[in-house]
DNA sequence: AGAAAATATATTGTATACAATGTCATCAGG
DNA sequence: CCTGATGACATTGTATACAATATATTTTCT
């Protein structure tokens, strides 16, 4: 892939990603060409794999729109990655946890005290908590070894809303208990790892994708109730 | 996606998955047009969409060449199927088989039955078995209602090694026996789904897994050892 | 003769032109 | 006033031409 299809490729892509489009908002190629600065040719590959990525969906000679979802769409693909990175938790427990790996949970765990320590004296935002997040499942699907996994996996990551830093940066009605419970489940994730318990990874690291689910439903609702506005970030409708 | 498009990208994922192209083997977009009877520009995007299923690998500037996979590879995909459709056949048990679904698994179940006694008597190959085993793993993953799942499942789904019929259809050393093990533990499955045995469906669905496993292996150092050549069809180089 | 530079060739990447298709508004007929 | 056809417009789909980049070959100098 060229520099240029992969640059527009990635700029579509963070600019769905950002709210920059409705959901369910149809992209002319031509104007989002001019818009890029670029001709039709890289952004109709851009969209063909965007496509392929659950970002837009097309219609033969009618062109693309951006996806729209239901709470319960979403539901579904956190289900999936719960799972997947549940059976990544369980491969690294029975092959043994690499050493660098361990090193690098152990970092993720003791920024993610500093960083829910800081949040309940001050109060402020805790955006940097999904960095490290990422880093902390990221790591551990690597250290699965297992390629397939990994693609799958990454394929979850190109949706926004499974993405871990969204659904932890979102503006949930409580933040505050959600990081808590998060981190304290990092912890027992990390001594199950440690000590080659792999049933018992497996089964935390699903636990942990509920407690997303259960996030979810809470902001669904809130969305859905009007009482919080929907974030352009989550483009759902309301099934 | 334009019907010449989709035409496009089919026909090559078809090409592929028949051995038309050696593992590795590079890729010229103009030969390929030519070949086809069309321009460059649906086969540029043939090839971006195969890049992300993985069946071919391109570098900027250097164009495309067909993946090669080594026995590890693939052990790894089956793997992550048997994780996905375990899952599946957890959520099917857990709210409960539809009527419709019930019944196309218990024609899939009669027909391997006939396929497996004919087999056993006259020895003819059992290629319409791949057929029915595709049947019979789509009816649980839509049954779960799960379209994250689904898509996922699609993906491992074009990569041919993974896909049920390749994996059956291929000669193993002992077909009949997979052949007969495999449906036995169909058998079991369904046994589970109807008894709404979340857990126990998610345990045989991943043992079914295991046992494609096993076969690829054997498959894999036959061929290795050089008793049986590689068909096409499965691009594995020895890493 | 061997190594480095320069040129030639092949292939990919991008833009544009044209064809095909779909969409929408206008207009005739009931 | 509504329904259905007709034509203008917009947008997508495909092909080709050109530019940029990599690879192979030849040339030149030591």
């Amino acid at each position: 892939m060229s520099s240029q299809q992969a640059r527009t490729t990635a700029r579509l892509r963070e600019m769905i990603w950002n709210g920059a489009f409705a959901p369910g908002e149809r992209i002319t190629e031509s104007a989002l060409a001019s818009a890029l600065g670029v001709s039709r040719t890289p952004v109709r590959v851009a969209l063909s794999l965007l496509e392929q990525e659950g970002l837009v969906s097309g219609t033969p000679n009618r062109g693309f729109r951006v996806e729209a979802y239901s709470v319960d769409d979403i539901s579904d693909a956190i289900d999936v990655r719960g799972t997947l990175e549940g059976m990544a938790a369980r491969l690294v427990a029975e092959k043994g946890l690499p050493r660098h790996t361990a090193m690098e949970l152990r970092r993720c765990l003791e920024i993610g005290d500093r960083i829910i320590q800081k949040k309940l004296v001050t109060g402020d935002d805790a955006s940097d908590y999904g960095e490290m997040n990422e880093r902390f499942h990221c790591a551990i699907v690597e250290a699965s070894g297992n390629k397939a996994l990994e693609n799958g996996l990454d394929l979850t990551h190109k949706l926004p809303f499974v993405s871990p830093q969204t659904v932890a940066i979102h503006e949930s009605i409580d933040t505050k208990r959600q990081m808590t419970v998060a981190q304290t489940q990092h912890w027992l994730i990390v001594e199950a790892l440690e000590n080659g318990e792999g049933a018992r990874a497996e089964a935390l690291m699903r636990e942990h994708a509920n407690v997303s689910k259960q996030a979810l439903n809470v902001i669904g609702a809130s969305i859905e109730s009007g009482e919080h506005p929907m974030p352009p970030s989550l483009r759902i409708v309301t099934a």
